[in-house]
DNA sequence: GCATATCTGGATAGTAAACATCCGGATATG
DNA sequence: CATATCCGGATGTTTACTATCCAGATATGC
């Protein structure tokens, strides 16, 4: 069980376009080449933050990709959600009532809820507070605390993360 | 993404053998037909929870499992990590190195820590305080709470959840 | 207007992981 | 010894993730 490439792939390209600072549009290939990426695979990924309100796109020549809105608005809530849909981590097949000898409940349901997926959803609100308390503009200052040399930053050629 | 099925076969089981309360091995099929489940298939998620430490095992005739500690002594956390394993949530591709135009670091490594996996880190340490702080007993507890008819609970033939 | 560059969305294919079954070997019961 | 069961490896099935490709729409600049 675990998260899927796209969340590390349009967190560093969201933070790739503020750093790049101007308003802007870039491409999917220019943000692909910058890691290596799939331009196609990157693409659909972008097309989710657009969805999501996270990115905003514009076509043709001269298109891309620019920030729909500033890091500091932007939490990690926001970008996985946005690339691995808001389905639960924990899905419960109710188990407990399909039983041949257990709990029988019409098919309607309207029984009380399992108590086994209160428990994980209880968790998985945890694990959303906490993406939700960390913006964007947070993770970037932490990459920052860590390279001192902001001159290193290549600007126009992207810098890194 | 989300978590397997293993999960919440794991943890209605265990439940079971609570309920079931004598120290009496129960054999893997008596407990997969309580929810209509796969026998192998529960088998080799039972044999886990054995590795794990949650459960022990009596092989031969009139063999099966059994708790290995009382509920209060069982943590979701411990549940999730015995049938998962203990892989990250996120994992990080690190692909902020891996760029034509960024930072450049040999293969060795040895750079500072990656922002995006730090933050993603810190939300998966929450999910995981949140699994850890909830025993299988407070998962019983909260089920019968919802259900105060314990005589209704099928002794012998195995309650539900 | 036209050639070019780009996003959009659907179709398709490849790969990895999860889910499930089966079987031979070991172990214990009676 | 016949039976019941756990154990672990091999194998097959299904689902999700990853990735590519292409036709259509849109915008730029000449």
């Amino acid at each position: 069980m675990r998260t899927g490439k796209g969340v590390e792939w349009a967190v560093h390209t969201l933070l790739n376009l503020a750093w790049l600072g101007d308003g802007e549009p870039v491409p999917t290939a220019r943000l692909a080449a910058v890691h290596d990426l799939s331009a196609s695979y990157l693409n659909k990924q972008l097309q989710q933050l657009v969805k999501a309100g996270l990115l905003e796109s514009v076509p043709g020549a001269r298109g891309g990709f620019r920030l729909a809105r500033p890091l500091e608005a932007v939490s990690m809530l926001d970008v996985v959600l946005a690339v691995e849909g808001d389905d639960p981590l924990f899905r419960c097949a109710e188990i407990r009532r399909c039983g041949t000898i257990g709990e029988r409940v019409p098919a309607g349901g309207f029984s009380r809820p399992c108590a086994v997926n209160t428990a994980m959803g209880r968790a998985e609100l945890a694990w959303r507070k906490a993406l939700a308390a960390q913006s964007l503009a947070d993770v970037r200052a932490e990459a920052e605390a860590h390279a001192p040399a902001v001159g290193s930053y290549v600007r126009g050629g992207f810098g890194r993360d």
